[in-house]
DNA sequence: ACCAGATAGTTTCATATGAAACTATCACCG
DNA sequence: CGGTGATAGTTTCATATGAAACTATCTGGT
């Protein structure tokens, strides 16, 4: 028997070709741009800084707010808002009328460092989104946004394969 | 001094606008769902698949190769490709002409998971860019070059702010 | 031939992460 | 009220990660 016979079945992935790939390279390099900004500055890391974004959103939200907000699990969140109590970025209080939530929210500290973050983060995506053109940045939205529904949309169960 | 008046400088910024923000939801629920598959199947992890996906398709590959093909780093390769042997799922080979370079490749075994999790991932890719015509993927693919060329080339100089 | 980098790959160590267990509070039902 | 199950958040523990140090080999200049 020939050693090459099983060459015809092979089926191969290219990667420079494979969505997921190229999302996860992309998403990487522009987090990692603006990581390093804000780290390399405050020190803050990227768990933090997501906090801190809604915060300064949406201040008064409790942590699963936060983790639903974010798409980070409540363990990160406890983390990053212990973290950032710690350096007085952020300030914790006592929801009045339930006990077990606390309602979070930047302090004058971290609104300062918030303040500073933002413009740059906004400056960096234009930077970026510089390469489209206003009609392509509006097609990329609206493709991303039917992508993102897709895929939520699919409930993965763990244990069934289709 | 009322206690209101910086309320007029605060800048917000819109997580569901921003750009790298939803890069990174939509990039991570991609490779979850496909990653949750060959997890399941195999006990692989994302990094073992990865150096598994580029010696489908490039053998011979040394551990060097990999990493610059995977954006991954050369710790992740060395670790990832370490346990791939262990499980005689890849073969290493010293190269003839340089001592230090090992020659890397699927076993049989290695191909036969290979050939079993391409065809799922692609399926899966299918079912994601079923959301989109087949005008608006070669959108999508064309904004994406053109965004990861942008980010790659912004060479971000640490201690630089512009 | 020899020495001073450079390069491939591994190991160490300190930190980051997430699943599961835990604490505290709440909400519902008898 | 009293107890059973849900929910918010934290802690524990085992694993994953990456920067830096290390080993082994190569290359290029003298």
């Amino acid at each position: 028997m020939p050693s090459d016979v099983k060459t015809l079945e092979h089926m191969t992935l290219d990667l420079d070709h494979f969505l997921p790939y190229r999302l996860s390279i992309l998403s990487n390099r522009a987090s990692d741009a603006i990581a390093q900004h804000y780290s390399d500055r405050f020190g803050l890391s990227v768990p933090e800084w997501r906090v801190m974004a809604v915060l300064g959103q949406t201040p008064g939200m409790s942590a699963r707010d936060v983790a639903q907000r974010t798409a980070m699990d409540k363990v990160q969140v406890s983390r990053a808002v212990a973290s950032l109590v710690d350096a007085r970025r952020v300030k914790r209080e006592g929801d009045e009328a339930d006990g077990r939530v606390t309602r979070l929210s930047l302090t004058a500290k971290g609104q300062a460092i918030y303040d500073e973050v933002v413009p740059l983060a906004l400056h960096l995506e234009e930077v970026f989104l510089a390469a489209l053109t206003p009609d392509e940045r509006r097609t990329l939205n609206r493709l991303m946004d039917k992508l993102t529904d897709r895929i939520s949309h699919l409930h993965v169960i763990p244990g069934r394969s289709e």
